[in-house]
DNA sequence: ACCCAGGGTGACG
DNA sequence: CGTCACCATGGG
């Protein structure tokens, strides 16, 4: 990777094949929206664009210095390559890479992810999206960039705040009060951070105390914002693309699963991405 | 009208 | 430990 500056812009050049439109639509975040050729979106309070062409990623505005957190954010210091020479390998799986190839997990914000897949249970991608843009316009921040406006993600104490008809109004539904009460212990300080320094198991079990966090949302918390890659989230998509990939369109137990997830490696949930991608992208079923 | 969506909770065995 | 009704909402 090569990294290079003209003014406000961050020019990463000699990276490996990564492609940002499947990342940023595939419902891995629900923020990022596409305007004119570009990525936009609101990154810790500030608003950047991204967009990628002749094998550049352009990230603007960005100053020397802040460089370091992109790359983190969209996960350019690792080795994709070897991640889908992995899938190409393994016959169950390597179709996937068909569609899907170029995908990249994103490092996101703790709190953002917390609250977003909370709000992502029992519902669909399109419908979250609008529930978190309306959320943002509600309780974030107004962010300004060449005459662009977005609101920024709210801040916990922002959302500690609110009222659970306001929350009901943007269409949370039943999800409401995890919403709120979730907030309102993050708020009261508790250190989401502080998990990405714990082993996945034991950040998991932290993750499952808060509510509206159950199993499938703490994994989604801990693989896209936690650096916990070997967290294997297993949706309605990931259950039927298991059964046929893997357990002969049948059932399996949760031994079985827990089984194969570790045969899968320490990066299980990058590969559990090109498996969601796949599964919805051919709209599966069984 | 019915089914589905990046499921969690609480009750019950 | 596993199962299951129930939970709001909007699109197909």
């Amino acid at each position: 990777m090569k990294i290079n500056f003209t003014d406000d812009k961050l020019i990463l050049s000699e990276l490996e094949h990564i492609d940002l439109d499947k990342s940023c639509a595939c419902g891995q975040s629900f923020r990022w929206e596409k305007k004119n050729g570009a990525w936009h979106c609101v990154l810790s309070s500030k608003y950047v664009t991204a967009a990628y062409e002749n094998n550049m990623l352009a990230i603007q505005p960005c100053m020397r210095g802040e460089e370091e957190f992109y790359i983190d954010y969209f996960d350019l210091n690792r080795n994709y390559c070897d991640i889908e020479r992995a899938i190409a390998e393994d016959e169950r799986i390597s179709e996937c890479l068909k569609c899907a190839a170029g995908i990249r997990v994103f490092n996101q914000e703790p709190f953002e992810t917390l609250i977003s897949f909370i709000i992502s249970a029992n519902n669909n991608i399109k419908r979250i999206s609008g529930i978190i843009e309306r959320l943002c316009v509600l309780a974030g921040e107004k962010i300004e960039y060449a005459g662009n406006i977005k609101h920024a993600f709210p801040s916990p104490k922002a959302i500690a705040t609110l009222s659970e008809t306001e929350l009901k109004e943007i269409g949370t539904g039943y999800r409401a009060p995890y919403i709120l009460k979730t907030a309102r212990i993050i708020a009261d300080g508790y250190n989401l951070n502080g998990l990405k320094n714990m082993n996945t198991e034991s950040a998991r079990k932290e993750l499952l105390r808060l509510p509206g966090v159950g199993p499938k949302v703490a994994d989604c918390i801990l693989l896209f914002s936690l650096g916990h890659k070997d967290a294997f989230p297993i949706d309605v998509w990931i259950d039927r693309a298991l059964r046929a990939m893997f357990f002969n369109s049948g059932k399996y137990t949760s031994a079985e699963v827990k089984e194969l997830i570790g045969t899968l490696g320490e990066v299980s949930g990058i590969l559990q991405q090109y498996i969601f991608f796949y599964a919805r992208e051919n709209n599966i079923k069984i």
